[in-house]
RNA sequence: GGGCGUGUAGCACAGCUGGAUAAUGCACCGGCCUCCUAAGCCGGAGAUCGCGGGUUCGAAUCCUGCCGCGCCCGCCA
């Protein structure tokens, strides 16, 4: 708790120097208590047993025998080596009901960048793919919440062999030839009739199962190679039947993005670096480079051995015919992001660990900086990894669809009253905010195992969890609201004695921007989803022990909480794209 | 073979810049709606923190060796 602990950092310190030590750590040693029931702040005195000649028992005692009353402690303790402090209700709840928790954020002209998903448009939004929206999204919105200037960007992949593979089959397979090719697959679903995406990922797998013919798949194979090589070569003319090709398809799955509450501010496009000499300055650079070699046929590479990569160290940039490589147009595409933002977040699927440590390398060989990197794991089905091209796939549009129709099923047996246009629309926000949690709750770097029953759960651990307490906060805003003609008393009148449910509420409150601070810096936003839990939890105990509307009056202290942990929670949720419904 | 990551109750998952009784949800057992939304609250039971060594006053956390799982090791994207 930073609150708290600017407070008596400096009275800590000035007890631990009585005892004639002057240079100890005291500002780290001091840190949150991990049993919450014994404090809110600990200092552990084994480290100074040795320095000071006594046991860690006695210098806790003696520590806190030392420590002034202050107006932010309620009580120091010494318990078996450490010296707990516990934070002064009383005063908790003075410093964040007169905005504490607005001033605490960082002042900051940073621009932060944050690229995620750049997902190649071949096919509908699978939940593999999800992993990487959800938690770029997230992470956008966090850095918006923390006070950062953020752009959220799109890299679309607009001249590889994927776009090539679909712009070819949409020339030359008619709907027959798709249908015939994918005879023994499920046929697709006729919810998604209209959407391009869903309709062109079949010519899209038809071309590959043709690929895999091998009496059909030289000339293809031909036709393919040569598209993407002039595609590589920034020929205009087939970049536009590309992107004739590929834009309906990500029009379909920004739409189902959007549903989600994903949203981007700038799309850019690789082929952009090869049109604009970007790329073939780059790879002038990088020849003219101490580490540069040559292979037998031309191609170049540069050797990241000597800068720490360890394997196959040889990068290669350039290929014999003189052609860019992926990688070479993702260095280029950097140093332009470099020249738009002063901090660059990526977020990549695991398998890219390498290539990103190839890019960061490189770049720093051209004194640029490093981009930070989150890495995520893939999202498996209990039958196996994803993939688009073998048809093995949940759809994001399915599963939406499958979550609003659980959570209207809920909806209509919890609030028979409802009228349909009203559950319709708390199904679809419980449905959306249910999948984004369910997938930002776990640390990204651990493997998944997509479960319909957990995307679908509406109970504790959940989504719908916190938005219920919201809802509550908000029904009693509503309630207090209609009460009062005019403003209650303006000076405040906090009890000498809270209730536990309070207590409890305020100290979650306190640690709320720590908690935030951390998430942004780290990039670890399933910490902030399970602050979030606390915080829900938490205000369902102060509702439990605080009625803020007794017999038709309010209680002014009770209502100001409320509508503090009202507007905390509002906020958060916004921050993980959960949807904050006034009423459930 | 090499590199990176991961292994915590029946299931899922947090904690990993070392610190107290390993947190949470599901499932299981029991209690709470004549009062602000019970999608809630309270209580109970359930864990040799993959296995073996080491460092330390103290190890789920750091080091090391095994084992299981995942990803990568293209002049593909």
């Amino acid at each position: 708790m930073q609150l708290l602990k600017e407070q008596i950092l400096p009275l800590v310190e000035q007890a631990v120097s009585a005892f004639g030590a002057t240079d100890l750590p005291v500002a780290s040693m001091l840190q949150p208590a991990r049993e919450l029931d014994q404090g809110d702040l600990t200092l552990p005195c084994f480290p100074f047993a040795k320095a000071f000649k006594m046991s860690p028992v006695e210098i806790a005692e003696t520590l806190a025998a030392s420590i002034p009353e202050h107006a932010s402690l309620s009580e120091v303790t010494a318990i078996n080596g450490y010296l707990n402090f516990r934070v002064s209700p009383r005063w908790l709840a003075s410093q964040l009901l007169n905005g504490a928790m607005e001033t605490t954020h960082e002042v900051s002209d940073r621009s932060v960048l944050i690229e995620h998903t750049s997902a190649n448009p071949n096919g509908p939004f699978h939940v593999g793919r999800a992993r990487n929206a959800i938690l770029g999204d997230t992470l956008v919105r966090l850095h918006r919440l923390w006070g950062h200037d953020v752009t959220a960007e799109y890299y679309v992949d607009d001249m590889g062999k994927q776009v090539a593979v679909l712009a070819w089959a949409l020339e030359h397979l008619s709907q027959t030839d798709v249908e015939t090719l994918l005879h023994d697959r499920e046929a697709s679903n006729p919810t998604w009739e209209g959407k391009a995406d869903h309709q062109r990922v079949r010519w899209y797998q038809a071309a590959q199962k043709l690929r895999q013919d091998e009496n059909e798949a030289p000339p293809i194979e031909k036709a393919i190679g040569e598209l993407v090589h002039a595609s590589e070569n920034g020929d205009e003319g087939v970049l536009q039947a590309f992107e004739d090709a590929y834009q309906p398809v990500l029009d379909g799955m920004l739409e189902t993005l959007g549903r989600l509450g994903i949203q981007f501010d700038r799309f850019t496009k690789e082929s952009r670096f090869v049109t604009n000499g970007d790329v073939t300055a780059l790879m002038d650079e990088l020849g003219a480079l101490e580490i540069n070699g040559v292979a037998d046929n031309g191609a170049q590479f540069i050797d990241l051995g000597a800068r720490g990569l360890k394997g196959k160290t040889e990068f290669f940039y350039r290929r014999g015919d003189g052609s860019s490589l992926y990688a070479t147009r993702d260095i280029a595409y950097h140093r332009w992001k470099w020249s738009m933002s002063n901090e660059l977040i990526n977020v990549l699927g695991e398998d890219h660990k390498l290539q990103a440590k190839q890019v960061g390398l490189t770049l720093e060989e051209l004194g640029h900086q490093r981009p930070e990197v989150v890495f995520y794991s893939f999202i498996k089905l209990p039958e196996g990894k994803m993939s688009t091209r073998q048809g093995n796939v949940v759809f994001m549009d399915d599963l939406l669809e499958e979550a609003k129709a659980q959570a209207g099923k809920v909806v209509s047996e919890l609030r028979p009253d409802y009228e349909q246009e009203t559950i319709d629309q708390i199904a679809e926000a419980v449905g959306t905010s249910a999948v984004r949690f369910n997938i930002i709750n776990v640390s990204p770097e651990k493997g998944f195992s997509f479960r319909w029953e957990d995307a679908l759960s509406f109970e504790s651990g959940s989504a719908p969890f916190i938005m219920y307490s919201h809802t509550r906060a908000c029904s009693i805003h509503r309630r207090v609201s209609s009460l009062e003609s005019s403003e209650g008393s303006d000076a405040l009148d906090i009890p000498d004695v809270l209730p536990q449910g309070l207590v409890d509420l305020l100290r979650v409150l306190g640690r709320h921007n720590d908690c935030l601070r951390k998430v942004v810096h780290d990039h670890r936003p399933h910490l902030f989803a399970e602050q979030l839990l606390h915080l829900a939890n938490g205000y369902n105990a102060f509702y439990r022990d605080c009625y803020i509307i007794d017999e038709g009056e309010v209680n002014q202290f009770f209502y100001q909480v409320s509508e503090l942990a009202r507007d905390v929670l509002r906020n958060g949720m916004i921050g993980l794209g959960i949807i904050p419904l006034e009423s459930m």
